[in-house]
DNA sequence: AGCCGTTAGAGACGGTCCGTCTCTAACGAC
DNA sequence: GTCGTTAGAGACGGACCGTCTCTAACGGCT
């Protein structure tokens, strides 16, 4: 009885449970976060836990899925394809900074499957913003691979995945100036051009 | 006393220890590939894996790099940049065969600092193809930017981190031909457009 | 207001594996 | 043949897992 005798319930103590998780993952990393850990951070008993969810992989998911939102929200609209494609890389990145390359690497060690979402959200995103070029006459959308509508979002993700550090704005830049704009311009020709 | 008094040491030992360690890799997989699996394998035990590795992780490794060599023991000189850029994926994506997925998250999850050479050896190794090729006529070397040279491993990397079925032949051609070639062609002009 | 079913909170439990430690005897060097 | 090293074997305490058990607080129902 470490609360004197008032006990959460239903929604709210689903809440209190997962900001634990949360905060012991921002305390001791995911390799060592241990149910036991959890449930005293959430003053409760490990039982309390299980009954939600099966395991530490499927409890760290539902803190993450309960704190950050989806990064494509609303499709950004900035009037370019460049600047379009630099806000959701930009989400990426902050995204990446909640979440650390330690907790995914636990998981996608401990879960096999790990990309429900995690692809087809960005590539939906990009298409969205590509038709958004097209309509402006910037380029033709009929013409692109398919590969070179996620490779914004593959290269990205690629870095934050080995990344040591955080991502540099710089390395944004490179993505979208050196290798996709140039791309897509080879490819789906842009009008004219600057 | 499982070898009847006869006993392996230095060199002779070592490697029995290793190859058992790959095989319990192959027969578990790394989640459940446990120091008291190997040891029991390699009919030892567990003091003379520790002796030499301080953990998993560490012997794993040790077992990976005796197993596999290189991927680049030797550049490949096919006479095109297509070529021999596909030659270097098909490389990375034999090595893939043999290490699987769950081992590199495993691995990567335990040890920060995995990216030793994992990063430089290919972009070695697609430095010295792109050489030859400029040394061709085939492009022009100072115009390409960094990220373009390394633009392949990095989409095949991602590729295959978070592949479940082996790599297709078809997705090594669509990175070189719907992506780096058109960009080489677009930045570092070929002979011909632009 | 009082009963009743659900379940929060707490912890015991057996099990697995970790990494350390201890001990004996086989082996290589001299 | 002697001696130092270390392989081989397993015991050990500790951490955490996931299950199970128990009591009592709470909400819903009449």
């Amino acid at each position: 009885m470490t609360q004197g005798g008032v006990r959460r319930r239903g929604a709210e103590l689903e809440a209190s449970l997962l900001e634990a998780a949360w905060e012991e993952l921002a305390a001791v990393g995911y390799a060592r976060l241990t149910m036991e850990g959890v449930a005293a951070r959430a003053r409760t008993g490990k039982q309390v836990l299980y009954r939600r969810w099966g395991n530490r992989a499927e409890l760290v998911v539902a803190a993450l899925r309960h704190r950050t939102g989806s990064i494509v929200d609303r499709i950004p609209d900035t009037g370019t394809l460049r600047d379009d494609v630099l806000t959701l890389l930009r989400r990426m990145v902050r995204r990446q900074h909640d979440v650390s390359p330690d907790v995914i690497h636990g998981l996608l060690a401990e879960v096999p499957e790990m990309n429900p979402e995690f692809f087809t959200v960005m590539r939906e995103a990009m298409t969205a913003v590509l038709r958004q070029a097209a309509d402006r006459g910037e380029l033709t959308l009929d013409a692109l691979p398919a590969r070179v509508v996620t490779l914004p979002a593959d290269l990205l993700r690629n870095e934050i995945f080995f990344a040591r550090e955080p991502i540099a704005e710089n390395t944004l830049l490179e993505i979208v100036d050196d290798v996709f704009l140039p791309l897509v311009r080879a490819t789906a020709g842009g009008t004219s051009d600057r």
